[in-house]
DNA sequence: GCGCGTCATTGTCGATCGTCAATTTCTGCG
DNA sequence: CGCAGAAATTGACGATCGACAATGACGCGC
């Protein structure tokens, strides 16, 4: 086991993890953590896959946070998805037969939970439980989006803003006294590609929520909110 | 068999269709086509099943149009999906465990294959070819929201409107010389939900496309081409 | 410390959207 | 045939957005 690892659980949160599947290696294994686990520590800016590439892998993330996001033919690209601790990265091109079609990159250092594709069918295999949860996973994916699409017809970006605000400080946020801080790990592009609007228009956003009291951005990516959400932002806290 | 039934498909286009799965049942046997299958016919309006109902089947569209809705709590409602022969429904929940997030309404008259609950588990058991369909299918679902989710942030009202008559132009439209016609089977508030607009926003879109030229409007849900865009709809055609 | 490139902000403009409300058209039914 | 209710259209308005361009701030490497 490695120093200072959770000995009951390989990675932290992981939809992956189940007792049948999961038993203690033997001490002075260091990456392995049991069968078909592994563990690797990402940077901020590294890739954990590249668009394209062919799925090697399951990963769930553990700690810190991956954003997905697909380059298109024209030279942009679009920050789709966030992936927080606990979530799955991967599932997509693993239970379809395929390659990624984003790019997976880490926002915060981050720590990842991996299973290799022969493993993870393995697992899958031995383990219908496990399937079951990777399949309520892609499902759970498919409500998300069926939200994200809703709330993009039907709420103003402002609300959208705001909300992604309050998720991001829910996992990210230290809380200080009575208001709560981050370092926001996103650019403007990212929060406009997550809203769907464009960057200019964000910049205007977080202008428009900062004059209204309840956010106060300092600086690139740091930014503070006094009081007035903490409820809202515990609440997310599980 | 069903009389006038093609003989080596239990349904037409379904995604549930496997060699292995379907063998002809005996002769006089009506609804049940093979092993775990049967079919039915809905009128337009009717019910395939209620949001919030427990899922007892999946079911494969073989003919006609079948639309997804969800209502919301303060009322309203917003179409979904669309979900044209060939496709499946039902597969969320039924992954998933857990209830229909959504009512599936026929819009065109509809032939519907149904696997019931227990048969499907049975089938998906025997058969992991079939689970991996439903997972594609699954997977499939989640691109399609993502493809919908970049659409909306990034092409026009104007253009997302235009795409998707042409889509429907290719399922249910019929050809006249050089031209196509069809009869809406949608109104003008569940253009605009799938969209993402507002109802007036959708009239006023109608009859921006009609001044351009490629697309006339008459009447309610009655519609023509003319031969502009007939190259289109035919590449659309499988 | 300087320079350079990237990111962020700000200004301006026209176009479009959402909303409210009034009006017209359509549809089903008696 | 006419009526009533729902759907669709149209008008008007303010708010917002996207696009383009210019400016400003920041980070990084030399």
């Amino acid at each position: 086991m490695t120093k200072n690892a959770d000995p009951t659980h390989p990675c932290g949160k992981c939809a992956f993890y189940s007792d049948s599947v999961w038993q203690p290696a033997e001490p002075g294994s260091v990456s392995v953590l049991a069968a078909g686990f592994s563990r690797q520590e990402l940077e901020v800016g590294q890739d954990l896959f590249e668009q394209d590439a062919e799925n090697r892998a399951v990963y769930c993330v553990s700690r810190g946070l991956i954003g997905l996001r697909t380059h298109h033919s024209n030279g942009k690209s679009t920050l789709l998805r966030l992936a927080y601790p606990g979530e799955i990265v991967g599932f997509r091109s693993f239970l379809g037969s395929g390659r990624h079609q984003t790019e997976a990159r880490a926002l915060l250092p981050s720590r990842i939970c991996t299973v290799v594709r022969r493993d993870a069918n393995r697992i899958v295999h031995d383990n219908p439980s496990v399937l079951a949860r990777l399949m309520d996973r892609c499902v759970a994916e498919i409500d998300r989006s069926h939200e994200r699409i809703i709330a993009t017809a039907t709420t103003s970006n402002k609300q959208r803003l705001s909300a992604l605000l309050l998720r991001l400080m829910g996992h990210f946020g230290e809380q200080d006294g009575d208001s709560f801080e981050m370092r926001l790990p996103l650019s403007r592009s990212d929060l406009a590609d997550l809203i769907g609007v464009q960057p200019e228009t964000m910049s205007r956003l977080v202008k428009r929520l900062q004059n209204d009291g309840n956010f106060s951005f300092s600086g690139r990516g740091v930014w503070i909110t006094p009081g007035r959400l903490t409820e809202e932002i515990l609440a997310r806290r599980s």
